[in-house]
Order: C-alpha cells, then structure tokens, then sequence
DNA sequence: TGGATAGTTAGCCAAACGGCTTTCTATTGT
DNA sequence: ACAATAGAAAGCCGTTTGGCTAACTATCCA
C-alpha cells in the first residue's frame, strides 16, 4: 500500500531534516525553485560537501532536480512531507493535552519576562 | 528566546526520530507510559543497544524517565515536538497546492484499485 | 543472606556522516 | 578554439551511529 513505501521514507525523511544545512536548503527553496550554486552561496563550506547534502535530500525525495545545461535547478517535492506530517498528526492528538499544558506554562514565562 | 532554544533542539528531535526503533518507542508511549523493560521487549536487540535509543530520545528530550527502586518509567515529553511542529507548519503554507495535486492524485490511484 | 531481576557501564566493531581537497567533465561565451 | 563557469567524482579523515558482549550495581523477594 502507498501508506507503507511511505512510512519506509520516514526514516531519510526525517534524517534529511536532523541537519540545519539542510532545513536551510528547503526553507530557500520554499520560495522557489533555485539552481545548485545559488542555493550553495550563503554557506560557508565546499561545493562538493554541499553537494553531498543537496543528494541526502534527494534522496530523501524532498527535492528533486533537473540539469539543463550546465545548470541544475532543484526545487521542492511534497510526498514525503505528506508521510510525515501523517505520523505527526497520528500522534498529535494523544500529545495534545501536554502541548497545551505547555502552551500555558510558556505564556506565563513570556509574560513575567515583560 | 525560547523559540530559538527549541530551534536547536531541531536537530536532536528529527535525528531522534530518524529511526525506526525510536519512532516504534514514542508510538507506543503515546498510550501511556511504561518501563523500560516492557519498551524493550518487542525489539529483538539486546538491551544495551536499545538503551542507546532510549537516552538519545531522552536527550532530545522527546522522553523524560524516572527510577523508582530497580524499575525505569518512562513517558512522553511535548515540548520538542512542538518546536517540529511550528517548523512544519511554517512551510506547510507553501508546500499546500503541491499537497493538494498529490492529495488528487493518491485518491486516483486508490479509485483505479478497486 | 542470597538468588533473581532491572538496569547500567565499558569497550569493541563496522558502517555512515559531514567535512575537506584534488581532479575531471560538460557547457557557455568570447 | 579557449577560458571561465557549473557541477560531478574520487578519495581522505575524524566523529557518530547502531549494533554487540561482558561485567557490574542496585533492588527485591524468599
């Protein structure tokens, strides 16, 4: 069934995430659909170790890319955030009356901070 | 802020749940809490190993333990998980038309199954 | 008090990760 | 045709991950 091939990308899914590179990447690219080096400008590390990030999150599925050229345009893909946002909402419901419990106790630090 | 607290704790908490161990542990907490042995036993791993999984989901504080006498108990902790959650929906808004062709699509190939 | 039970600690190992440099290929623009 | 540009490929290196075993500690119960 579709649900399970997608719960087997959770896990790439959610390693393509653990790294702040790479939540950066999808942020751009939330914007847009951009080419390879344009997405590697603001950071401050090799093209080929970037590129190695840009391939986890390919092969996670949340993006995809075509080359045209010389350039390759990678831009944003859906799927696998639909599997994860699953497994969230699956789950939410039971967390939901800790979250507002939390939600409660956050206003209250807000608010002394004030 | 705290916004930014939990925003390093992003790391931690998509690592934490790039694993599919880890991922079974937390379902299962849902329902409430238990010790550690009892989270233990559906996983054919030695105990060892499996306490690894439990002290890195503890350390991005997705499950928070306490010892009474020679028993663990361990239960669900919100808080990281409602950091995911505003980073999810912060790029949920933008990814919402492709979900929505995708949402199309899956419901055509369910259709054409039966 | 002594054996069973529930975890914990330490250390080993192979594979994966995240960075790097160097070198190479393909395309473009002059 | 050539130089510059965009990206790809290969390989090195130290750290982390995810599994294991063996040995140890602490509690409980008989």
């Amino acid at each position: 069934m579709i649900l399970s091939l997608m719960d087997n990308q959770l896990d790439s899914f959610f390693a393509a995430l653990s790294d702040p590179t790479r939540r950066a990447v999808i942020e751009r690219l939330t914007q847009g659909p951009a080419p390879v080096s344009e997405l590697h400008a603001p950071h401050d590390m090799a093209l080929p170790s970037f590129l190695k990030h840009l391939s986890k999150l390919e092969a996670a599925g949340l993006v995809r890319s075509e080359k045209a050229g010389r350039v390759r345009t990678v831009h944003i893909e859906a799927a696998p955030l639909k599997a994860a946002e699953d497994w969230l909402s699956r789950h939410r419901r039971t967390w939901e009356c800790r979250l507002d419990r939390l939600e409660t106790l956050a206003r209250r630090i807000d608010e002394e901070e004030r």
